[in-house]
DNA sequence: TATGAATGAGGCTTCATTCAT
DNA sequence: AATGAATGAAGCCTCATTCAT
């Protein structure tokens, strides 16, 4: 792993964990096991870090994004599946979703950050919503602000897992909610 | 308005515009007009004036749930008018808001203030759901994680609300989306 | 008792618990029940309270030796009398001795007021040697250092009482000590 | 000399002149010419300098008390050896020995390290005078008390040569005077 | 006389960043 | 590339003293 990576990797888990004000170049360079002065070889500063992590993790979004897309294009994706691969998603990423959710409101990056994240997963459950329409099997809701409804429900779901663990899983129940406010009722039920 | 006060309504609303950490005593009183000595007469630590403000929205909240009990009690509240009240709520204590929003994955003090919130939040809305499911007005569903899914979807919004602004309004349409995962469908329909 | 005496007592114990630093005109003020404004009434300055206490120290020190040479012209002072008032005394006025000692290297004025204490203590002692030799049950010995010394002796005495109060008092031994270093051997004996 | 050497030497030098409250960050990073930050790359707080001070005057101490009884169990050490390895020990570390002094009555590690001091001299004393008893050289006196007084008279001595200089020097009269009351008087004599 | 809120200088400490090696 | 000592601005807090009431 080459050193810069070994920063973002120390970074990120320290930020998540302590935030970004109690991480402080003297304790990342403890735990990368580097010299302080070696940070500032291979960033401009600390904020160049965050905005480095953060990069990175809008990537990781898109591709899953993608292909979420791609999916929906040949009709195999249920809403089930679109939700899962999200859970998925956000469980295999969590310090960064950390990150994200414990600095929006101080820095300016990670808030611009986080406003394409909102943005992206709202397109991409309006998309399916459109589709479940045509398809017949969503009622005619309006687009844009359910899309916000469900990816807002994500983020929920995700800071109540990430702060308050004590507190039982609902994701479960969150689906089934969303279910009955947005599939058409079945004929013949 | 007696410095304490003052001092309080002040970093009120420097924290919720720049955050706790870059709220300084030296800009909190200088912005108050007051020296940075005085803070300390009425106050024990800059930690202790965040501690004043969020006793004050507990208290608040407290206020705005035991009205809206005595009103279920009455058997005159609506879900209307539950939501309703709550959006005036947060609406009229914007600042506080995002003093806990913006701080509680860095504080403990406002961690734990927040989970009361949340706590609070969710029995109110599962006391309602009881009561309706009694009335035959709501579905069964189970009770604690719909709550929770309530107080999480209104904390979201706040937040959109908050950070986003530029975010066209979507609390209508979150009270419809839960109205139809939730409302008995009326008979004859 | 009046206000002014009410702060010299209140800090004089302070004082000598915790040293001068460590007494601020808040706490003071508190202890003694007073506002803070109170005491620039009566006093000019922190250190002047301190410069009355010593004032009032120095006297009383005055009027033991005063006593003490009355009794010696009169002939009636043993070398034990002498040393045993000045145990009394310096019991009497622990707090007095523990704020000259704790103080005498930081503080000009105590220092001072140290330098007077020991000089006459010096004197005292000297003065009694001197009749002691005119008696001849005084060995012939060097007066000032030996008075020195024995003043010297005292001081040391009252710090290890007044800071190691585990150590186990051992004044009798020191008087026992200073005895056969001074006593012109009886003869017969 | 390292930068660490050179905040220790400075600060033993301002402690020992000015007193330890009164030597501030500020002022002896002033004097050492050296940023108020670079004190705490190498100490971590202003108490912690005071520390390293007093346990390298423990560490010399350890090794003058250590000579004295290796030449104790060669039966080479005389009283006047003894009293004089003390002065000149004394004497080479004067800054140390006021800072000990001065603050004893302020700081628990100076009382804590005064108290060790005086601890490792009185035994020193005590054992000698066991020595001296088992020759015939000294009077049977109590072991432990005696030590006591003469350790204390030492640290008499120093301070009255450190605080008060222009007293005249009376350590050789204090050696003078404890022989008279310790020594067995010689035969013939 | 007494109050107690207000002051502001100054204390200790932290930390992102720089730079000579 | 890497080091790590040094920097200095800035943060939080304390406290003797003043002053309007």
């Amino acid at each position: 792993m080459s050193t810069k990576d070994l920063i973002l990797a120390t970074a990120k888990d320290m930020i998540s964990e302590v935030g970004f004000h109690k991480m402080t170049t003297a304790n990342l360079a403890k735990r990368a096991d580097i010299s302080e002065g070696t940070i500032y070889r291979h960033f401009e500063s600390k904020e160049d870090i965050l905005q480095h992590i953060l990069d990175t993790f809008d990537e990781k979004y898109q591709t899953l994004s993608e292909s979420c897309r791609a999916r929906m294009d040949k009709g195999t994706l249920t809403l089930q599946d679109l939700l899962g691969s999200h859970f998925t998603f956000l469980d295999a990423n969590v310090a960064d979703v950390k990150i994200v959710l414990g600095t929006y409101s101080i820095l300016d990056i990670t808030h611009r950050s986080m406003g394409r994240f909102i943005d992206h997963m709202r397109t991409l459950f309006e998309d399916f919503l459109a589709r479940g329409r045509e398809n017949g099997t969503l009622l005619e809701v309006p687009l844009k602000p359910t899309g916000m409804i469900l990816a807002n429900m994500f983020f929920g779901l995700m800071r109540i897992k990430l702060y308050w663990p004590e507190i039982e899983d609902f994701s479960k129940e969150a689906v089934e909610f969303s279910r009955r406010s947005l599939m058409v009722p079945e004929a013949g039920k």
